[in-house]
DNA sequence: CGTAGAGCCTAACGCCGTTAGGCAAACGGC
DNA sequence: GCCGTTTGCCTAACGGCGTTAGGCTCTACG
């Protein structure tokens, strides 16, 4: 095996830093609430100046940015994880729920990554398109179920504010998974319904 | 008729005054969005300093705290002006639809109301008192429709998601009354299918 | 007419994100 | 092994924010 440039080195170190900055950042986050993140306490926090963050990144909004990232690569890391189920329905249930455990189980982490909060924080290009790479494996999964693409839309609303009135109601302890198979099973109902009408005409 | 009492004259400058604040910083926060309202500029639009507007306000969070009230009188009247329907079904239609048109017109306001993004914001106990009179309003029309109390809550859910849901993606058009007519109606489906199943038992 | 207070002002404070500029340590070429 | 460059962090400061202190002016009222 050939030596390591120290070059790389040095990156690999920045990495680090990086790494360290936005560990903190999310722990003041999920503490203080979003839109509460300051650079004072969060250079405190990995013990710099605030200044010196802007060696690693080029404004808070890039460090929202780098969160936005994060949240989508782990979430879009535990679909990949997800054990493979052939029954189109089963797989729904399965990544609905995923979708609604990851949402509850951090809600500033869900604010960040599904509303629009912050006053002029958009995603950058790269960011944006793992979160489209998401959607794409949640559409897979509907279509698989048979839903047409007319009720997409419909569908991430429905989730999504399930995730929404759980966070918004402090709900504790696993109730949501009842509510997630309800949701399931009520969707499919009605789209079967007006599939079956469609093709009887 | 008796003469008005001048000190009365001064209480109705001053709750005029408080309106005309209160306009302009609904002005600006549909422009700007939420939380991008800041003293100065309302203080412009208004044609003061910015420390004139204590002399109505405690502080921003007041601000806040008033558009709430008047965001959900507004709600609350919206919902007593509905035109009676005896049809329990009709009737819960109606109110879905009213609140999805509501929450859709003003994203800003929807955001004010309904989530909870502005960090040491909490709305004060005499407003939060309306609010909770429009989620009874609600209830009245999920109890009429014969939707038993532990589906309270995944009903809301629905409703708020597809709010979110169009807002999030800029939707135009009134595609919405669709979806919230399906909506109720899968609803409707799925806890009649539990009811009977709970009956027949 | 004198006094009280309402309404608005200017000045300033402390916190925020951000920029400018400096200084020491670490690096890479000779 | 020395020297210029680069890196990583620093201090100082700017403008904008919400907010407070204190003063001026004009109106209402005894």
């Amino acid at each position: 095996m050939v030596v390591e440039p120290i070059r790389d080195r040095r990156a690999e170190r920045r990495e680090a830093t990086k790494a360290e900055i936005l560990d903190a950042a999310w722990e003041l986050v999920r503490a203080e609430g979003l839109a509460a993140l300051n650079l004072r306490d969060l250079a405190a926090k990995v013990g710099m100046r605030p200044p010196s963050l802007y060696s690693y990144f080029d404004s808070k909004h890039a460090i929202y940015d780098a969160m936005f990232l994060q949240g989508n690569l782990e979430l879009l890391a535990r679909y990949e994880a997800l054990p493979v189920c052939d029954d189109p329905v089963g797989a729904l249930r399965q990544g609905s729920r995923l979708f609604v455990q990851f949402g509850i189980e951090d809600p500033a982490r869900a604010q960040l990554l599904f509303m629009r909060t912050i006053p002029g924080f958009e995603p950058s290009a790269e960011t944006y398109d793992v979160a489209k790479r998401i959607v794409e494996l949640g559409i897979e999964r509907l279509t698989r179920a048979g839903i047409r693409p007319e009720y997409f839309d419909l569908w991430t609303g429905i989730v999504s504010g399930l995730v929404w009135q759980q966070i918004a109601n402090d709900a504790g302890g696993d109730r949501w998974t009842k509510y997630v198979d309800d949701v399931v099973d009520m969707f499919l109902a009605h789209v079967n319904k007006h599939n079956k009408r469609g093709r009887s005409k």
